[in-house]
DNA sequence: TTTTACATACATTCGTGTATGTATGTAAAT
DNA sequence: ATTTACATACATACACGAATGTATGTAAAA
């Protein structure tokens, strides 16, 4: 039983990464072999090779498939971001990580990036590739932040910037310290009261000493 | 040329360690072959396989030889935690951030921990196994949480552990993205004043409201 | 009829584990 | 002080599986 028509090749190759991120991790993406992914999606190597030049082209694709958070791209975002910056910044950290919460497809890919994976030869330029996304994100941090502190909504005591890499240093590590070992502590309660804490130190404030 | 004595077979096994880290680091682990350790260090195969069993053996002995921030196994650990326990922590992350920045060896192999390595089958095991090295280090944080919030340095708004899940996922997630790429930001002066705001946010004062 | 979307078959390379060889150290017997 | 007997510390060689990329076959779609 062969797929021939365009929808069902489409859906032939939404199968092989929805395949790839199973194994991927499961057994890492260096361990894991073409055909392992093969085997499970129900095809041959042949029908990789055909949608993908390699294991590489494989990986990328699965992260293009990935679906970002909206915060960042939403259409209202510059106007949503102008009125309360800080709350914008606080429902985008909240939004991704609910989304690790709740999405566990998303939070699959996360756990390959952050523990599955290693990051040398093709792999780490096809990482820096994607690392102006990132840019990106920190871009519209840093604007928030900037417009927070000209609306003496928090103290001066860090630059934008410095802010804009505390608070994805303190998400990033929760998340991946979370996905290493879930059993860790309950990222559900735990995260917003962090996160409180966290927003208190930007807008504590300062003692005129 | 082959070396006999105790000492000289302690030297090729550390020097097989000392290459380890940097094939690894280049290469990832998964794909690092002992072949490629083995011509690095000038040994052959047979060296390796006497002084450990495989891969993942090599791997816990790089582990191993890791000595670990002096903070948490000082002498005077309890005294200077019951002395000052925010100072305590505070010096203890420093401690660990100045390691990253000033030690390259102790630097590469968090490197290879975080952005070098696939956590699967043994070497997901294997890093269970030494979980609990992290675990005692939460334990003395949350233990001077705990006291710094008996002696009224803190604000009571975190729990001792969760404030300790936050520190390390500050720490950690700073750490991590920096190794990932050190262009991001500067660590040695941003990391300073972003812990002054993590810990202001936990001495900030509690509104009655 | 020509592509498309795969499956099948093949050649090659590479890594692992182990078995075996060997030169040297070392401790006890003589 | 030698010699003997064995352990140590590797190097070399071999057998085996496994993964990759490509070349080719093929049936249905366009």
């Amino acid at each position: 039983m062969v797929r021939r028509t365009k929808e069902d090749a489409q859906e032939t190759r939404n199968r092989i990464l929805d395949t790839a991120v199973e194994v991927f991790n499961r057994q890492g993406v260096a361990q894991t072999s073409l055909n392992d992914v093969a085997r499970e999606a129900g095809v041959t190597r042949g029908a990789i090779y055909w949608h993908f030049a390699n294991k590489v082209a494989m990986f990328d694709a699965m992260i293009e498939r990935l679906v970002c958070p909206l915060m960042f791209n939403a259409a209202d975002r510059d106007a949503r971001l102008a009125a309360d910056p800080l709350g914008f910044i606080r429902a985008a950290t909240d939004e991704f990580i609910g989304m690790m919460l709740n999405d566990a497809s998303f939070r699959r890919v996360f756990e390959i990036f952050w523990h599955k994976c290693e990051y040398v030869g093709e792999m780490a330029n096809l990482r820096d590739s994607h690392l102006e996304e990132g840019e990106n994100h920190i871009d519209i941090l840093q604007r928030a932040f900037a417009l927070a502190q000209e609306k003496g909504l928090m103290n001066r005591l860090l630059t934008p910037h410095q802010a804009t890499i505390g608070l994805i240093g303190q998400v990033d590590g929760l998340l991946f310290n979370w996905t290493k070992n879930p059993d860790m502590f309950p990222l559900a309660s735990y995260a917003p009261c962090i996160l409180d804490a966290w927003f208190r130190g930007l807008t504590a404030p300062v003692d005129a000493a």
